[in-house]
DNA sequence: TGTACATCAGTGAACGCGCGTTCACTGATGTAC
DNA sequence: TGTACATCAGTGAACGCGCGTTCACTGATGTAC
């Protein structure tokens, strides 16, 4: 299911780089120059790529069909060919944020370490994945604008949920799947997941500058993160 | 300071219902009936109250100059005569909404009781204010619509994070105001705050529905809220 | 290998919509004398 | 108490903007024979 995205951002982009209208595309050029051809080609990836260029530079309020358009330097109308309306796009788009979220969050939780420090790791990269990307993480969890009866964003979004309560539920009771919690667990999980995200969006919503201005010098984001995470985090793991 | 708002909500509703415009103010009624004169009287407060029923009703998106003109049963230039623009009219909306959440913690608070047991009141406290007024919240988190460069915005914020960081900090230092903090005061700051928001964060955008249906029967947003507080709120305060 | 033709992908003009903002206006109020 | 007049508060028409959506079109591709 990553294939896809993975294969995408390997190409050397095809959009017109921001704020520049691409030329014609069949306008002459010197021979040798790779072709601009009138069909795009892989027009359905360029304009997710350029709605996630519109969404980090102009937050959600500028995501637009046009501008997407605009962005990936092609008609206005050439959008609606392969996403039915903006929420289409826009849904497409979270799931690639949610399937790039999955990799990364993976990726923390299978370094070597004791359970806490694993832990830690995909918490560090929980909050991470959000400051690099806050608009995208903005999105994923801005409900009303996506339509999560599509497929794909559906089974991003789930496998999302699902790694992030198995991964602390796993560690009292042997299943991490998806049915019956006890309210400990539940608990767990909640606690989790309400700390790193409120974390994330208090950091992205500039309400944590204050704090952080009023702390020892040198105190940073992450370090912040780390001292309350190191407060907190014994606790965490009900059976470890 | 919130005088002005306690007064507006006392009064009897003058703005048209929703949905249903207002007779033109000069049309013959009934003698002893209310007059609807001309000159609205206190214009500026029914259209922050309607624009409060419009935010909670059609959200943020839905919130514009000309719809709460219209739901305030008013032509639509006439806001601005009040508000210079949009940023002004929802500044003060979301200023309204942080002095009546101050009044709400500040009164959870002062209940008796142990250290603990008020805060986990201030705790609940937090949650239902959101839950009451989700789309308030909302605004008051969602910064980029805000100007607060305006006196009115500025304070009372600053009074809401003050309180919240003094109620945490206190319990270890006497000093609650605006100086230095240890790393370990900023850490149970940002802990209680990003718990109780993530939490707050995530319960209104519909992401525990799944966690509560895998919950043992009974469990409650609320009764979750408490299971995770109960499991967390002993190493809450670091001196008591 | 070459030709005909169906299908696909993107264009650009046009439409109607709700928005914020401006502006001359008018109805109501309040103050000076 | 009464009149004149300045000031205030709200009106409604008009403007330009960017948006989503529709539509006939055309350039490019790929397949059948």
């Amino acid at each position: 299911m990553t294939t896809k995205t993975e294969q995408v951002r390997a190409q050397p982009r095809r959009a017109a780089a921001s704020g520049v209208r691409a030329r014609p595309r069949t306008a002459g050029r010197p021979a040798g120059e790779a072709a601009t051809p009138y069909h795009h080609g892989a027009l359905r990836d360029a304009l997710l790529e350029a709605a996630e260029r519109v969404l980090e530079r102009d937050g959600l309020a500028g995501l637009t069909l046009r501008a997407v358009a605009r962005e990936a330097g092609v008609s206005h109308a050439a959008p609606t060919h392969h996403f039915k309306d903006l929420t289409g796009l826009v849904s497409e788009l979270a799931a690639i944020g949610f399937t790039r979220f999955n990799v990364a969050m993976k990726a923390a939780g299978e370094q070597p370490g004791t359970p806490i420090e694993r832990a830690m790791a995909r918490a560090h990269a929980y909050v991470a994945y959000a400051q690099a990307n806050p608009g995208m993480y903005g999105l994923m969890f801005r409900t009303e604008r996506l339509d999560y009866s599509r497929p794909s964003l559906h089974d991003a979004a789930e496998a999302s949920f699902a790694g992030l309560a198995g991964s602390v539920a796993a560690r009292s009771e042997g299943q991490a799947g998806g049915e019956q919690l006890s309210i400990d667990q539940a608990a767990a999980i909640a606690r989790a997941w309400s700390l790193v995200h409120g974390y994330t969006m208090l950091l992205l919503d500039g309400r944590l500058t204050d704090i952080l201005r009023r702390s020892p010098a040198g105190t940073t984001a992450d370090s912040l993160l780390d001292a309350m995470l190191r407060a907190t985090v014994p606790k965490l793991p009900p059976g470890a």
